[in-house]
DNA sequence: CAATTAAATTCAACTACCGAATTTATTTTT
DNA sequence: AAAAATAAATTCGGTAGTTGAATTTAATTG
């Protein structure tokens, strides 16, 4: 609303029908009028004016529809229209991601190199070459590159783009967005990596309806993203939702934030590896970065009735519920989706989930939302923030 | 959006002008346009409607303006326009409150019965009785009644109208719109009593332009509000914010929910109490329901000196801090304001709080969000479940 | 091959906002 | 006392967006 008003409307209202067409696949204009709400006459508009501009083409090829009448012609983004990067920064690994116009990965650099080694000018200063050393091996891509998203674990201020603290540097409240903002000329978004996995998963089909959530992520850490009316929150300081660091206990374990008792100590891989290790015996190499073959073990052996190791997943399954359950008292979401890699040992945690729940949340608040896994894939952070990138697209 | 975009344009354009003037008090035209982002030509067409519409009027008198030039010339709404009634509904006590188009009360009735002896039925009758009753005592305002609220501790589901769990009564899960909404034949809006507080704090002017905030409430018990990006949230099933039943401990005393550890536990006036009189020599009347009175002689004991009661609000405003400390985490607000009759004690719980956050929270985060307190008075309730009522106003 | 059907488009009507120009009501200056 | 300056409020013409109804288009069916 405001200012300009019905060019505004006009503006949303595009944008409404793009990432309809994103999340939906190709369809039919009268599909989208549905989908979104408006009249045949102004998505014709709408659409004569997206094909007008390159962004949109129609589908040729057997017509879809089986009855009488005109044959719904369909319609789809025009993948090659524009590009975007994402970068995803974690521990010691650079991933330098394209993504298309539909927010698809078309190409993919993994680089290994120290992160934790450098200053703001030098850790920019890397991300600059790198970005720019993939980008030319893409030159079709960098012609059309509209936005550059940077995923990363740990405390983000969106809104500066500020990294607070990430386990990936050893320096704290580094600016990443502003270098790489002057040297391609584009906007960059930058966002914490759970953030990044609810905004994918608010693309999906079966979650684009679903305007309420929270995803919890675990994987070495815990993480937390939200989805309030609709859009993806992140506060007003740009740090929500740091889920795994919310409280299980005033006491208990040591959490790699510094603090004690945090639910990640109790659930990620860390804080597992760590709990088995000091009564089992697993290979010791680094405990306080167990490998995803490490975890994949203590996750099989307490699949196969090992007591010790399936108690432990129990038990961090319950302070997970307790956890979920200070979120659903607080936001009374509709769906709570548990992901990550950590989702790999789901079925050994979700009793405990409920018990913690159950022992934890107001009973007459019990049952509503709806708590389920989404099978991780190592993609979805990749998919999150070339979906962020994508929203200065217009 | 959608649908016949530039006439609801105009619509919300109309309520943000009804709204600047009600939070705002009197203003020039030029001021309207200036707050909510307007141009000049669009705040005369839509004011010169309210006005035609009997919603807003010219001020007269002195002139307000110093300089030269054209004075400006205040309008401001039409309090007997319009009037809601406000019911709140606590334990053993219906208070019944007559709001006008401003928001202001402007009639009270306090009716003492008993609430927790009822059914569905007879609860839905007697507030129907009581309402009908109060507003024959109105008649002007009963001819311009536009809406009804209703707010009520406990556990609400707003989108329902239902009363999911409330100490007021007895009874669970209890619809209380539809029967009044069919007497009164008009819209009946249902709120949790904190959610209330919350949106009274977001109408007041230093408030009204925080768009992210967390409202606590302590009193007999602890309850929370959420204003994010600018609206009340209530969550998809109505139930947010019960922050007073989120964990401070798995372990820990015992909760009026049934549950143990929650901050209200520790916090409220009744956890309070209890831990009191298990120590010191207190009238022990109704120990699970602490008159103000016997509240306010406990503060004064621990502002002289008494140890024990002073070591008690520390640890008090501990637990919240721990509490709030979750919330920062999760939702990185822009402030949290605790307010209710336990801000009697503030003073003598802030240093506890924020020892407790900064325990508990990670320190990267520590310091971001303001906490502070806002003076308690009885009326906050029901002035935010008439603002809550009036937005059925148009 | 005509009738039917449904998608897509066109068109006229309506309404909103805005910028620029104008009017209005004061104060200040001459 | 009249003219100039100033700032609020209004008027007006232009632009733009949505919609329902009518129309066109491209198939299927009998």
């Amino acid at each position: 609303m405001k200012k300009n008003d019905t060019e505004q409307i006009r503006a949303a209202n595009r944008a409404d029908v793009i990432n309809a067409l994103r999340v939906f696949g190709p369809l039919a204009r009268v599909d989208i009028g549905q989908i979104i709400h408006l009249s045949p006459a102004t998505i014709t508009a709408i659409t004569a004016d997206l094909v007008n501009d390159g962004i949109v083409h129609e589908v040729k090829g057997p017509s879809p529809s089986a009855g009488r009448g005109r044959p719904r012609v369909l319609i789809d983004l025009n993948s090659h229209h524009a590009s975007v990067l994402g970068i995803k920064l974690s521990i010691n690994e650079l991933r330098l991601m394209l993504g298309d116009l539909k927010g698809n990965i078309v190409a993919e650099s993994v680089v290994v190199l120290k992160t934790q080694t450098h200053d703001q000018a030098s850790l920019n200063a890397m991300l600059i070459e790198q970005a720019q050393r993939f980008m030319s091996q893409h030159p079709e891509h960098a012609k059309r590159l509209v936005s550059l998203g940077i995923a990363i674990q740990g405390f983000v201020d969106v809104h500066r783009g500020d990294v607070v603290w990430s386990p990936a540097l050893n320096i704290k409240n580094v600016n990443l967005t502003e270098a790489l903002q002057q040297a391609f000329g584009c906007p960059v978004e930058l966002a914490n990596d759970a953030n990044c996995i609810a905004h994918a998963i608010h693309k999906l089909p079966n979650y684009s309806r679903c305007n309420n959530f929270v995803v919890i992520m675990i994987g070495y850490g815990v993480g937390g993203g939200l989805v309030v009316n609709g859009a993806p929150y992140s506060g007003h300081f740009g740090a929500a939702a740091e889920f795994g660091h919310t409280k299980y206990s005033h006491e208990g374990p040591q959490c790699a934030c510094g603090r004690r008792g945090c639910i990640e100590a109790y659930v990620g891989d860390y804080a597992l590896y760590r709990d088995a290790s000091a009564v089992m015996d697993l290979p010791a190499t680094d405990r306080r970065h167990p490998s995803e073959r490490q975890m994949q073990k203590l996750t099989d052996m307490a699949q196969d009735g090992h007591a010790y190791a399936s108690g432990l997943f129990n038990q961090a399954g319950r302070v997970l519920g307790y956890g979920i359950a200070n979120i659903l008292a607080l936001m009374s979401p509709e769906r709570v989706v548990v992901t990550g890699p950590g989702v790999r040992a789901y079925a050994l945690m979700e009793a405990g989930i409920h018990e913690g729940i159950d022992e934890a949340l107001v009973p007459e608040l019990v049952g509503r939302s709806e708590i389920h896994a989404y099978p991780w894939s190592e993609d979805m952070t990749g998919k999150g923030i070339i979906a962020l990138a994508l929203k200065h697209f217009r």
